[in-house]
DNA sequence: GACAGACACTTGATGCTTCAATCATTTTTC
DNA sequence: GAAAAATGATTGAAGCATCAAGTGTCTGTC
């Protein structure tokens, strides 16, 4: 017996969808505009240049932006061909690799930061009260959680 | 000179983001697995269904699904060549698309349903309080208004 | 110390999304 | 009432994401 949605929850997922399905196309298409790169490439070399060492394996970095090991593979090799990125053999074991953001995407980076930050204040900040944002984080983490813990037992 | 993003709305935007990256792929996975359906497939059958005579205009189903017109005529071809949809042209104006649910797309849509909205259930609203699904309707209100606002400046 | 399984990652094929260009129709402007 | 602009929709090419299958490495376990 299906537990269907009311009528506040349905409109809530009405909205929240048109978030995903609006706000994602938004972003990649001003990074993509302006510095040649995906939302997706941009949370990359973000996430690397907060490493230590500006370098993270694989699996760190996919966990970190949310992301498959398959779909990273891909983009950093994208990224490696631009030289955006450098792979490398980890010393601690030979199947970890290492990836880690070059003086090039470094560069790249912050070039697009400025852009990229007044898109999301102006799309998602902007006009939004201190309480909704502690709301935002509240919620959206909720979410995260319950996603990866319905992975985790599918894959059982 | 660019007004960065504070402590609290970093955090929230890194989870808004990680909702993005993990979430639409989990709708796309079970609807594909259970019905072989897109979520964007999903989502155009169940506004045709509450439509009047559960047909559309493009235009109009576009809006309602929050998608592009090109995106969409790709996504309508599709269901139209698996049968789930029928083209016809409009009475009204010649060069008016009418799309419509045929009987097939509406079984699809039913069996489907169940499924998919257990599945937004248990990642969305399992135990998220009252006052956090009216707080999501409203922040996801407010960023849908902002990047369609933004649409209408940047292509002015 | 060999073998089964787990782990870290890569690859190739397929289907989806976007962008830019296009076409036909309708409306506006002069 | 023609020409110009706007509207509604489609198309093809290029780039992305996903899935399933693969490679190589490491870790038990007997």
């Amino acid at each position: 017996m299906t537990r269907w949605l009311d009528e506040d929850e349905q409109r809530a997922w009405l909205r929240l969808a048109g978030v995903m399905l609006k706000l994602s196309p938004a972003l990649d298409s001003q990074l993509q505009r302006d510095s040649d790169l995906t939302h997706f490439d941009y949370l990359c070399l973000a996430m690397l240049s907060e490493a230590e060492g500006r370098s993270l394996r694989m699996s760190e970095l996919a966990s970190r932006t949310n992301a498959s090991l398959s779909r990273l593979s891909h983009v950093v090799s994208k990224l490696e061909r631009r030289g955006l990125v450098a792979r490398c053999p980890s010393p601690e074991s030979r199947r970890v690799t290492l990836v880690s953001l070059t003086d090039d995407g470094w560069e790249r980076l912050v070039e697009a930061a400025p852009g990229h930050v007044e898109t999301v204040r102006s799309l998602v900040f902007e006009g939004l009260p201190a309480a909704d944002v502690a709301a935002l984080e509240r919620i959206a983490g909720h979410i995260v959680e319950h996603v990866e813990a319905s992975r985790l037992r599918t894959v059982e």
